[in-house]
DNA sequence: TCTTTGACGTACA
DNA sequence: GTGTACGCCAAAG
């Protein structure tokens, strides 16, 4: 069941992510030319529906550092923990600091 | 096939 | 900061 291309590179840039750090979810759409933000979510709840839970999805928020994809997860404060005990502050769903700590796909190398 | 929904983003009042 | 509108594309019904 070959994923789709996409999904693959979503998964990609996700495991890049370092610790402590946070990307977005219109960065990566922008950095794969996905031309669409809304995909990079569907590929990560698909994921998280698959059982992928090598994948940090977590440190993946909104432009505005929101956690919007608590939901996604077993439970609506797993995602806010995950962050916390990896170093991130979050307050009300939203990550502190954020634009200090937002992380590019074109720093990986 | 058409319509609605969704882990989004930007623009504007 | 808040609320509305539109664009974007894929999946589900």
């Amino acid at each position: 069941m070959a994923l789709p291309p996409y999904y693959q590179q979503v998964y990609e840039v996700t495991q890049s992510i370092p610790e402590g750090r946070v990307t977005t979810y219109g960065l990566i759409a922008d950095y794969l030319s996905l031309g669409s933000a809304r995909m990079v979510g569907w590929a990560l709840k698909q994921s998280l529906r698959l059982g992928e839970t090598a994948l940090p999805a977590h440190r993946v928020v909104n432009s505005k550092g929101e956690l919007s994809g608590r939901a996604a997860f077993a439970t609506p404060t797993l995602m806010a923990e995950l962050l916390v005990s990896e170093g991130v502050e979050v307050v009300d769903n939203r990550v502190q600091d954020f634009q200090a700590r937002l992380w590019m796909p074109s720093e990986m190398y």
